[in-house]
DNA sequence: TATTGTTATACTCTATAACTATA
DNA sequence: TATAGTTATAGAGTATAACAATA
């Protein structure tokens, strides 16, 4: 088959932004099978960490994700021994998460191996582009 | 619910790109949705007009969209009038895809559409940061 | 036998709403 | 009655494999 011109809008700076995000999450997604779990846990584990006495609401809010989506991911967290629900005495509709040592020690290890993940993908700019990058990146998120 | 620190990787480079990809795509959509059609409708489209009698194997390969979902985007875009099958006269076994008029007419308001969508997206960074950023994509994405 | 397009199937992710238990 | 969590359901998106027609 020949080459093709004009093959895509991958050229445009909408789809070039498109493309590098859905990689950037496949590269996310990848370096954490070997923990057995997905980006959305460990974004659980690491806010829970921080912020003990969390109820799975306020994980919720706080994370932009549907509360009924979020049973599922605790669900994850429990089955793999990486988390608890513990009844709040004062309020005993609330589920307080409770990370578990075993969930901690996988934080620490996806946090680094998300980092080391980070750094091969932005290989391609050097440090001085990489923070410009960032900042950029920042602006347009409204940050 | 008092503010919570540390809330999220959201402040990691690689979320930060992740976030931006998913609200490039989320305005890329919702600025196509006035035209009944997706971002893969129109870069079906846009193939396809810029290179006319490719077969749905070879639409699939350069897009890097598996066949059977080809299927499903032109089946889409045969309902909606822009686009028709013909057999190959040369080999019965392919598809040629061929844009209608009305399909012309989509696709050059949906670029239209798109590109204003993008001058909203991008309205943070001046001239020369757009300039920056874009090349910096390229990079990243190996270009 | 290999290839093109199609269909079948299943699995993930998501969105909505109904349900329970507590308040 | 309102809220926290759960469950049920349905819809998109996608990946794999089987299949029919044609080469």
């Amino acid at each position: 088959m020949p080459p093709i011109p004009n093959s895509s809008f991958a050229s445009g700076p909408g789809y070039r932004i498109i493309k590098l995000g859905s990689r950037a999450l496949a590269r996310a997604e990848s370096v954490l099978i070997g923990l057995g779990i997905k980006p959305r846990h460990l974004n659980v584990l690491y806010l829970v960490a921080a912020n003990p006495s969390l109820s799975q609401r306020e994980i919720s809010v706080e994370l932009g994700v549907d509360p009924n989506i979020m049973v599922t991911i605790i669900d994850d967290l429990e089955r793999e021994g990486l988390a608890v629900r513990e009844r709040s005495t004062a309020d005993r509709r609330r589920h307080v998460v409770v990370v578990t040592a075993k969930g901690k020690q996988v934080l620490e290890d996806g946090v680094k191996a998300l980092a080391q993940g980070e750094k091969d993908f932005f290989a391609a700019l050097n440090a001085d582009e990489r923070e410009k990058f960032y900042q950029m990146c920042g602006k347009l998120l409204g940050m």
